[in-house]
Formats: structure tokens, C-alpha cells, sequence
DNA sequence: TCCATAATTCAACGATAGTTGAAATAAATG
DNA sequence: CATTTATTTCAACTATCGTTGAATTATGGA
């Protein structure tokens, strides 16, 4: 992965109403959220929301598909796990040991 | 973690000269790297580097100690997870099946 | 004590980001 | 085909960010 796409996945993220509504859509899980239900849920105006969605869908984070004249919005999971195992990355360089701070976040992120 | 918290993490990771820095960390592992020597290894001016580090300190990402006349950084490793865990957390709301498409990640960051 | 090295702070500048209101597009319904 | 609903696009404005040069603090050695 390139730092350019990380950082543009991370700028996504990094901005209250973005990283909200990331997570609303990470809650509702691969079947996602239409545009004016996340409106409703988030309590933000449209064209808020629809830049913000515009950005995060850009950054590859999110994905969207028309069904009747609602637009569904949902996580890119490959992309997403993409960007968390970049941040790990090289914490070890092949030496078991070091990083073992790290080594309790794998059990805590095994949620399913 | 308050969602104020994950931004402020998120925000310092989102600029490219700050993520370099921050991988940088991470690959140095526990023991840290001096200012000086992630300043030459990184080519930034001294004083960039100094507001760089100084925001990803204040984020809580990374921490740092006096040692004779350097100052060493190094990751907060704790934190840093507590991002990670943050950004998937209730991503299947106690429904094992509903999260797959995340399932491969944990195998994949489970470098130790 | 004086000097060199290591790193930070400060002010200022240009660049970029976020929100808002108004207008536009797209699909379904009568 | 006109209307309603859903969502996006555009332009404009303010606020925040990132880098730079100059000055400052802190430590170790001659």
C-alpha cells in the first residue's frame, strides 16, 4: 500500500462527522445505510453528509449502489483492513519479541 | 474511547510526513529513535520534524524521554491499539456470520 | 565558563479543508 | 408528463493546517 492512499484514507477518517458516520456504517454491517437514513441517524444536513460520503467513498473506504432512488452506502472491507494492517506493518521486522505490546490488540480486534 | 480522542489520532496519522515518522516508530520497535536521527533518516528540516513529532506526542500516539542531550521517541503502543480496536469495534453487534469480510485481517496483523 | 550540539518555540505566510445555501440531477409515482 | 422525494453539485466564505526562518532553551565537553 502506498502512503498517499494511507494518508487519504486516514484524512477521511480523520474528522468527527466522517469518522461518525464510518462508523455507523461499520455497525450496520455489509448490507449498509442509505444516504437520508444516515442523514436522519448522524443529524447533519444532506449536502453535509453527501460531501462527506463523497470523501470517504474517494478515500475508498466506502462503497455505494442505487436501489430505487435511495443510494446505499456500505464499508470496502478489503480496503479498510488494508489500511489498519499498514499501520502494523514492519513493527517486527522478523524478531518475534519486540512487539509484543501489540500482540494483545489482535485478540481484542478478533470480534468474530 | 471518545470519538474526539479517535479523531485527534486519526488527524495526526493523516498528513504524510507524520505517518513516515510514525511507521518509522514502529519499525524502530520499543526502544525509539533519537529526534536527530528520524530528522536525517526522514530529510525534514529539524524544527518541521520538532511540530510533527509534537503533534503526534500530543495525540498520544507516540512518547518520548530524555536521554544526555537527545530526545528519544517511541510509540505508545497502547494507544495505538486502542485506535485500531476503536475503528472496528461493534462491527457485528454479537452477530458472528455478519463481519467475515474483516475475519482475515486479525490473521494477517498477527505478525508476532 | 564558553562553545557546540540537540531540539523546541514563535510568528507569519500560503494552502487546504468544512459548512452552508441555492440550484441541479435522478428516479418513482400519480 | 408533471410532481415529489432523494441526493448531489457548485460557489463562497471562514477556519484550520503545514512549513519556514529566526530566536530560544537545554545538555555535554573543552
Amino acid at each position: 500500500m502506498e502512503i498517499k492512499t494511507a494518508t487519504q484514507r486516514l484524512s477521511a477518517l480523520a474528522q468527527e462527522g466522517r469518522l461518525f458516520v464510518f462508523r455507523e456504517l461499520v455497525k450496520a454491517g455489509p448490507n449498509g445505510l442509505a444516504a437520508g437514513d444516515i442523514a436522519k441517524a448522524v443529524g447533519v444536513a444532506a449536502n453535509t453528509l453527501s460531501a462527506q460520503l463523497n470523501i470517504l467513498s474517494h478515500a475508498g473506504l466506502i462503497q455505494s449502489r442505487r436501489e430505487g432512488r435511495s443510494i446505499i452506502y456500505s464499508i470496502q472491507y478489503h480496503h479498510m483492513s488494508e489500511l489498519l494492517v499498514y499501520l502494523v506493518k514492519d513493527c517486527c521486522q522478523g524478531h518475534e519479541d519486540i512487539c509484543g505490546p501489540l500482540s494483545d490488540m489482535t485478540t481484542k480486534m478478533a470480534c468474530c
